[in-house]
RNA sequence: UCCGCGAUAGCUCAAUGGUAGAGCAACCGGCUGUUAACCGGUAGGUUGCAGGUUCGAGUCCUGCUCGCGGAGCCA
């Protein structure tokens, strides 16, 4: 259909285009009246004056509230309008009268527009949100692809745990039992070793029953894996790509973050490099902070916090004891109580938005590392091939796209970084 | 699974154990540049469910259901 998008209205001053959308919002007085139409590419108005058109001034008055239609008028520049630009109503044609329309522009609690998310994203926020997981999702393709990676998707339906510590989502394949993926690492290897360089994308399941605003049981992770790859080299790919993204949100998504209130100059903060911190420095941290922690303990969420606190960047936390980490990873040549793994904690107490490092290369290590962590070997055995046949040194990671979201949004839960949030206990719209 | 908090009009919230109320939304009317517009009026209730205490319970007690926040686990 012909029309114009909002965004691009100061390219049109002085001609008279038709807006495609629905009706947000209606205010004025008897004899003028300001339609609020949204297209979702940004918001507009449409002036009427009762004198000039009277007719169309009273069917307008009487559309709906999310009615959609198509407006035709003359664009003006006004500092008043949204956007800075209006259009100066000659037609409308209504498209769709909406039934009485649920939210209205008030305040509402989250129970409530959760059970209407359907809606929900159709208001500012919501909608400024899912544009920037968008272009977040387009920078890190645009940074795989100038790197010279190969997406290439891991399965959903697995045969088995990856880690098999987590509550899996079970399902019945054809009488057999299966498992929604919690991760597609393994894979990655595989492929990364028939390609170099790989990265895949796509939905991951958690069943665990964690209530937190970190957490989905659907989220959809970003997965790199990389031959000939060591720890450093691996940091650096994971910096990198986290300052691309924040570089070309920031360029190209101004305007939402200033929609969303975000302090841009927390996102214009994050430099390279990344500060890194080893494990055994991060213990020493927190404990100068006076928190309660001893050496070989996981961090807890506070404690995340607590050491991002005190940068401006993501910081990388490395080097974590063994005994806590998957039983894939690499120990430190310098040190085998250790591995060479690091999470990397996101400014502002985001928490943890990647985790990676370098994996075992060793056939007879790892065959130790399954006996330990008491996997069953059978379903290992393909993944072992991986060592048999070729083996090297490689690296990768896990970026959880809906964290990334809430940081970069200043999102105070990650419900709100995905178009239709699964959680605990919600499984609806 | 554990800890804490909550459930009153369509929504957001009030109401010392003593007649359930306001703002917004809806509907009717007014207003010539609005910015979650504003002003006047109308209508709107099995106070989550089931028991109990009391002359009297939205309010106190017990159980249940649902939701929220956090912990653990993780991205």
């Amino acid at each position: 259909m012909d029309g114009v998008l909002i965004k691009n209205l100061s390219s049109q001053v002085g001609s008279e285009v038709t807006i495609n959308g629905w009706l947000y919002n209606r205010r004025g007085s008897g004899k003028i009246q300001f339609l609020i139409i949204r297209d979702g590419t940004g918001i507009t108005q449409g002036v009427l004056v009762k004198q000039e058109k009277p007719d169309l001034f009273d069917t307008a008055k009487k559309i709906p509230q999310e009615s959609s239609l198509r407006v035709t008028g003359v664009v003006e520049e006004n500092p008043k309008a949204p956007g800075g630009y209006e259009l100066q109503v000659n037609n409308i044609e209504v498209v769709s009268e909406a039934e009485h329309y649920p939210i209205s522009l008030k305040k509402h609690g989250v129970d409530f527009l959760a059970d209407r998310r359907h809606l929900w994203i159709r208001t500012p926020k919501q909608s400024a949100i899912l544009r920037i997981r968008s272009e977040i999702e387009l920078a890190v393709h645009e940074f795989f692809n100038q790197n010279d990676f190969i997406q290439a998707d891991a399965p959903i339906i697995t045969p088995n745990a990856c880690e098999g510590t987590t509550t899996l989502f079970e399902i019945d394949y054809h009488g057999e039992s299966a498992y929604l993926s919690q991760s597609g690492q393994l894979y990655n290897e595989a492929t990364a070793m028939a390609l170099g360089r790989v990265y895949c994308f796509g939905p991951t399941f958690r069943a665990e029953k964690s209530k937190t605003r970190r957490h989905l049981m659907e989220f959809w992770m970003i997965e790199a894996e990389a031959a000939y790859f060591d720890f450093e080299d691996n940091l650096k790919l994971q910096e990198e790509m986290i300052y691309h993204i924040i570089q070309r949100v920031l360029k190209n998504r101004r305007a939402e973050l200033e929609v969303l209130g975000r302090d841009i100059s927390k996102l214009e903060a994050v430099k390279l490099p990344f500060p890194r911190l080893s494990y055994t420095e991060a213990v020493e941290l927190l404990q100068n902070k006076g928190r309660e922690f001893n050496w070989g303990d996981d961090f807890g969420a506070p404690d995340e916090t607590a050491i991002s606190e005190e940068f401006d960047s993501p910081v990388f936390i490395h080097r974590f004891p063994t005994a806590i980490k998957a039983f894939y990873m690499k120990p430190d040549p310098q040190d085998e109580k250790v591995v060479l793994g690091a999470d990397l904690i996101a400014p502002e107490g985001y928490g943890e938005i990647i985790g990676g490092g370098q994996r075992i290369d060793d056939l007879a290590l790892l065959e130790q590392r399954l006996e330990e962590h008491k996997l069953p070997k059978e379903a290992f055995e393909w993944y072992l091939d991986l060592r048999r046949y070729g083996s090297v040194p490689h690296s990768g990671f896990g970026l959880g796209l809906e964290r990334t979201v809430a940081w970069i949004c200043g999102l105070d839960h990650v419900r709100e970084a995905i178009p239709f949030p699964r959680m605990l206990y919600c499984l609806y719209p």
